[in-house]
RNA sequence: GCCUCUGUAGCUCAGUCGGUAGAGCAGAGGACUGAAAAUCCUCGUGUCAUUGGUUCGAUUCCGAUCGGAGGCA
């Protein structure tokens, strides 16, 4: 092996759909290789969360530091650029203290951006700027915003649907504060090589029906939890940051408001999770450095343990 | 028991003035560089309930049968 990556941090990485196992993989990752916990979850990172997210438990957070999990007041509005530069900080830190870190979570824009060394635009979001082109697509339509685009980045506006109105605003915001598009800006961004040696382990099921059955089974544990009570609170804070995004919460408003019967709506929560989790899947299953083990229907947790071990040791002693 | 409506894709329903049919949702696949639990794209053959009649031809018209809903008794 080169020294170039005898240089690299190692670093355990886990991945996968919610619900695929992925926490009580880390905690037992964390025990056999003595680590600690980075959390890669876009919603696990705020406070008051906790069942919605299935954030790690108390005792669960006793066994093993976790890091970037269930600190940021909801109300504040987070993203990839903050996540990439706090995980970046908690790595040195455990492994100033001699642990292995090991990155668990299922966002994949956060998990990549981080461990392909991303260096992303320093131009950060403009509210107005968005605020103005939403308004500029709404009155003359998607087209003419991706038009707009096409003069100034055409090869951007050719990778981006016109209806992809984030997007195509994210571009033009790029070219509006920093007068480089967009396309020039990710050449850039790829320019430093990752600082990390990451091995990657990727949970999935041999059968798609035995997830939806763990989600749909989930899903009527968080309402035993508390769910409904936790929701009601997020309600009565009329958060409209990233935080109001997640799933659980804004389906269960309609019956909050009075407006649709409970069943209906925890029937549309658990589709929802269902399609998220279809999305991570694709996600995930185009980096081909992932080290998939498909979950066989009430196969013992054991078995990925050991397999995910192998797998680990032999990543990083060649 | 009688009357009316109804039976079309996994679900909700369009439609064919008779030439074997299409939306939404679900589902599957994909994209993804500062909102990512977000956002966006692609993919629709199914005994048109069964059965008989009319017809060159019926899912469409007519009759019967069997489901379902409502009304009157």
């Amino acid at each position: 092996m080169s020294k170039k990556l005898q240089d690299k941090v190692n670093l355990i990485v886990i991945c996968g759909p919610t619900a695929s196992g992925k926490t009580e993989l880390s905690l037992r990752l964390a025990e056999i290789f003595d680590g600690e916990i980075i959390g890669a979850d876009s919603m696990q990172i705020y406070r008051g969360m906790d069942i919605v997210t299935a954030m790690p438990t108390k005792p669960e957070r006793e066994r093993v530091r976790h890091r970037l999990i269930d600190f940021l007041e909801p109300s504040e509005s987070f993203s990839v650029a903050d996540y990439v530069k706090l995980a970046k900080e908690a790595i040195s830190e455990v492994v100033s203290n001699g642990k292995m870190p090991i990155l668990c979570g299922g966002t994949g824009l956060y998990i990549n951006s981080l461990i392909d060394g991303i260096s992303l635009d320093e131009t950060r979001e403009n509210q107005q700027f968005r605020e103005k082109m939403l308004l500029l697509a709404k009155e003359y339509g998607n087209e003419f915003l991706h038009k707009k685009l096409e003069k100034v980045d055409p090869k951007r506006a050719k990778e981006l649907h016109p209806n992809n109105v984030k997007r195509v605003i994210r571009a033009l915001e790029i070219y509006e504060f920093s007068g480089r598009s967009m396309t020039e800006s990710n050449i850039l961004s790829r320019n430093t090589p990752s600082i990390y040696n990451s091995c990657i382990i990727g949970l999935d099921f041999e059968n798609r029906q035995d997830l939806y059955d763990r989600i749909n089974k989930r899903v009527d544990i968080m309402f035993e939890q508390g769910l409904l009570q936790e929701a009601k609170k997020f309600f009565a804070m009329n958060n409209t940051t990233t935080s109001a995004q997640a799933i659980g919460y804004k389906e269960l408003f309609p019956y909050i408001k009075g407006e649709q019967p409970l069943e209906e709506c925890v029937e549309k929560l658990k589709q929802r999770t269902r399609n998220y989790a279809k999305r991570q899947l694709t996600w995930f299953r185009r980096d081909e450095r992932v080290n998939w083990y498909k979950i066989k229907k009430n196969e013992p947790f054991q078995n990925i343990v050991n397999f995910s071990e192998k797998t680990i040791a032999f990543y990083f002693k060649t």
